[in-house]
DNA sequence: CCGTTTTTGCAATGCGGTTGCATGTTTTAT
DNA sequence: ATAAAACATGCAACCGCATTGCAAAAACGG
């Protein structure tokens, strides 16, 4: 992708394009799994990992990214659709292989809200599927 | 409950009744809402948290017990009832309060299943609701 | 009772996440 | 253009939770 669309990707949620952010980003969308911190510090091992935190804190303070909590003990990370504001009626579900410990977005895959009792307030939902992906099935 | 009825639950799982593992499982019956490992450390001053966590980590391995990534960044823990075996039909959607931080299990609520693409196999599903519980919506 | 196995406590470690501070860069005001 | 202010980055240290190694203590089996 050409960095003048991480440019409109970031400017379109308020954030300033620095170069870092550029390759925090580009890193995040070229990934085909949601990443987790430790695996952005891998990819980008000129950049420092303070950064790489703050990068990623403020794209979610921004809503152009989303945490998931698989259940593997780290959050992982992904970019939201262009028009995505994080609502619970737009939230998809998510799929933890625990073969290969990636999570994938199933952007396809509305989450199901289920009705809670009353005086309950929901604000999002986190539905990870866990199990073993395709690509690790035909491995065996 | 009964000393009894405790030593029951865990023999039932083919657990051998300590006098700690006893102390681990009242706590974690007693308390209403799933408990993390830093809530048993509090609640058992006398137990050292080495001796909590190869307690829960039993617990967990023969289905005594069940685990949720409820996102807050550690795990908690509940007890499964009697009859559970933790496959992904029997599990229950929990709910996470942003406020009190605290994690209920929703017992009466079954997880949504989705239909996932082929190719995927599914082992459990972490459904967890994240909002305000009705204990927090009164104080305000 | 004695030797073996299991359980427990203590201390240390690992790891992911987070923060404080100094430096470097960009923006703003004059 | 320059100085001041605001912001971004790197480095090092720290935090909390999870986990492990090891030795002491307790439970068990003969």
């Amino acid at each position: 992708m050409k960095n003048e669309q991480l440019v409109e990707k970031l400017e379109a949620r308020g954030i300033k394009p620095t170069a870092i952010r550029l390759l925090v980003l580009r890193a995040m969308l070229e990934s085909d799994h949601a990443v987790s911190l430790s695996e952005l510090e891998d990819r980008l091992e000129t950049v420092d990992k303070s950064t790489i935190f703050r990068a990623v804190m403020l794209f979610l303070s921004h809503h152009l990214i989303h945490g998931i909590a698989d259940g593997s003990g780290m959050l992982k990370y992904a970019v939201c659709s262009d028009d995505c504001h994080c609502e619970a009626s737009e939230l998809h579900t998510h799929f933890y292989c625990e073969k290969c410990r990636k999570t994938f977005c199933l952007t396809g895959l509305p989450v199901p809200i289920v009705q809670l009792p009353v005086g309950f307030t929901v604000n999002s939902v986190n539905y990870v599927v866990r199990g073993i992906c395709p690509e690790c099935q035909e491995v065996e």
